[in-house]
RNA sequence: GUGAGCGUAGCCGAGAGGUUUAAGGCGCCAGGUUGUGGCCCUGGAGAACGAGGGUUCGAAUCCCUCCGCUCACCCCA
C-alpha cells in the first residue's frame, strides 16, 4: 500500500473547516491592508534560493528538494515564499509600480526536515510583503497585520518579539564582539553552540541549553551596535508599534535563520512549552532584491505556518464555522423513480440548490440512514406513489416532518431554504 | 544527521510464549414484516497482529535487522 511521504499529510475533508476559516481570515486581512495575492511557481531555479537565503544556510545546505529536470536545470522546490515574490516582482517589472508594492501568498513549502510536532516536509504557509520603501511604518504596518492575523483567528497567549540585526555596515562590528565575547566562554558551551560560533554566531543567542542561557543572556546586544540608520530605524519602528499598541518585547535573543535579513525581525509566539514554538514571524530584507540583481529595494515580510496555526487553533480549541452544510438527498424507489430522482437533482442544482442522489437499489431505510449519516438536512423521497400524484415526499430531517410537495414547490421550498 | 518511545481491523484498543481458527468499543453493512433516518435490539463483513529473519515442540507475545509513526535535538513556519 502506498502512503503519504514522510513528512506530508492529507488534509482530509474533516479538517477543512480549519484551512478554510483561515484561509478566508487571511485573504480578508490582505485585502483590507492592500495586498495583493501572488501565486509563485512550486519550483524555482535552485540558484534563486541559495543566493537568497545564503549559501551556508542549513536550508540550502541541506533541506531543499533539489533536481535536475530532463533538460538539465536544475530546479529546486521552494523551500521559503520570499525570494520567489522577489523573483517574480524583479521578472514583471514590479519595480515599476508605485512603491511600495505589497503582496502576499499562500503557497505549500518543501523542506526536506525530520519531521516532528508541527513540522513538515511539505507544509503550507500565509505570508505578505511590503516591497520597495524603507520607511519604518511599513514595519509596523506588517507587524500589525501579522497581530491582527491571529487575532482575528481568535488565538490567545501570543507573544509579539521584536529585535533589529542591524545591517550590513554594522552588523560586522557587532558580530566580531560576540565571537570575542564568546570566544571567553567556550568551555562552558555544549557542542551545537561550539559550532554555531563558526557557522552561526547569531545563533549562539537563542540556545536553549539552560547552559547556555547564562552565557546568551550576558551577551553583547545587536541593539547596541547599530549604526546611527539602523537605531534611528528601530526607535521609529518602535514608536508606531506602540502607537498602534502592539504589545511587542524587544527580545534582544530574537535571530532569525535566513541570511537576507537586515533591522527589523520579529516573531509571534504562543504559550507552551511545544519546541515548535513561533507560529510566524518576519523581518526586513533591504539587500535581497539588490542580490539578486535588481536596483537597492527596501522591503519587510512575514510568514505563518498554517499547520502550526491549526495545532493552535486546536490546543485553544478555538472553534471554527462550519463548512457550507445545507444538503438534499434524493431518495428513489425504483427504476422509474430513480430516473425521476436524477433529474429533479439536476433541476435543483441549475437552481443552486445544492443536492445529493442515492445510488444502489438500496431499502428506503438505508437511504434514510445514509442521508442522516451524511448530515442531509432534508430527503426528497421519489416513489411510485408520488410519480403517480405528480409530487415528491419532502422530509426535513431535523423535525421529521414529511409532506406531498409538487416538483415546482418543491423548488421554490428549497431555494428559498438555500438562500436563507 | 543524532537521541528516545511506539507499531494489533477505517478509528480507539485488550492480549505480554500454549483452547486466540486474536477480545471489546466506534464506524460500516444488513435485518427487527408491507416505502422512512437519528435511540434500542439482532446479525454480518473486516486484522494471519508493520515487514523479513531467528529462538522454541509452540510467538501478536522473546531476540535481530529493516521499514514506518511519534516526540525531542539540529533547524525552522
Amino acid at each position: 500500500m502506498y502512503k503519504a511521504p514522510r513528512g506530508t499529510a492529507d488534509i482530509l475533508p474533516e479538517e477543512q473547516g480549519y484551512w478554510r476559516y483561515i484561509e478566508d481570515r487571511a485573504v480578508a486581512l490582505c485585502q483590507l491592508y492592500g495586498y495583493q495575492r501572488l501565486d509563485t511557481p512550486a519550483f524555482e531555479d535552485a540558484g534563486l534560493f541559495a543566493r537568497s537565503i545564503g549559501e551556508g544556510t542549513d536550508i540550502v545546505t541541506k533541506e531543499m528538494y533539489t533536481f535536475k529536470d530532463r533538460s538539465g536545470n536544475t530546479l529546486a522546490l521552494r523551500p521559503e515564499g520570499t525570494a520567489p515574490v522577489c523573483r517574480a516582482y524583479l521578472e514583471h517589472g514590479l519595480d515599476n509600480l508605485p512603491q511600495p508594492v505589497k503582496l502576499y501568498y499562500l503557497a505549500a513549502i518543501f523542506r526536506y526536515e525530520r519531521p516532528q510536532a508541527g513540522r513538515y516536509r511539505q507544509h503550507y504557509q500565509f505570508g505578505f510583503e511590503a516591497i520597495g520603501d524603507a520607511d519604518p511604518t511599513l514595519d509596523a504596518e506588517v507587524v500589525e497585520m501579522a497581530w491582527q492575523f491571529f487575532k482575528t483567528l481568535g488565538l490567545e497567549h501570543l507573544f509579539l518579539y521584536v529585535n533589529s540585526i542591524g545591517c550590513r555596515k554594522c552588523r560586522p562590528s557587532y558580530l566580531e564582539s560576540l565571537k570575542h565575547y564568546y570566544s571567553a566562554h567556550v568551555s562552558g558551551l555544549c557542542s551545537d553552540c561550539k559550532t554555531r560560533m563558526e557557522k552561526n554566531p547569531l545563533r549562539l543567542l537563542d540556545c536553549k541549553k539552560p547552559s547556555c542561557y547564562q552565557v546568551a543572556e550576558a551577551a553583547p546586544k545587536s541593539t547596541d551596535y547599530l549604526c546611527q540608520e539602523c537605531e534611528t530605524h528601530f526607535e521609529v519602528v518602535q514608536s508606531y508599534l506602540n502607537i498602534l499598541k502592539l504589545p511587542f518585547e524587544v527580545n534582544h535573543r530574537l535571530v532569525r535563520g535566513l541570511d537576507y535579513y537586515t533591522k527589523t525581525v520579529f516573531e509571534i509566539q504562543p504559550l507552551g512549552e511545544g519546541a515548535q514554538n513561533a507560529v510566524g514571524g518576519g523581518g526586513r530584507y533591504d539587500d535581497l532584491i539588490e542580490e539578486l540583481g535588481g536596483k537597492p529595494t527596501s522591503a519587510i515580510g512575514f510568514a505563518a505556518g498554517m499547520e502550526r496555526v491549526v495545532l493552535n487553533l486546536k490546543k485553544q480549541k478555538i472553534s471554527v464555522p462550519d463548512l457550507p452544510a445545507l444538503k438534499v438527498f434524493l431518495a428513489y424507489l425504483g427504476n422509474e423513480a430513480k430516473l425521476e430522482a436524477v433529474r429533479l437533482a439536476s433541476v435543483l442544482r441549475s437552481d443552486g440548490v445544492a443536492a445529493i442522489v442515492a445510488t444502489g437499489d438500496r431499502s428506503l431505510k438505508a437511504q434514510l440512514r445514509q442521508a442522516d449519516g451524511i448530515g442531509s438536512n432534508y430527503v426528497v423521497i421519489v416513489g411510485e406513489e408520488e410519480i403517480k400524484n405528480q409530487t415528491v415526499t419532502l422530509r426535513n430531517m431535523l423535525t421529521g416532518e414529511q409532506k406531498p410537495v409538487s416538483p415546482a414547490e418543491l423548488k421554490k421550498l428549497l431555494k428559498r431554504v438555500a438562500e436563507a
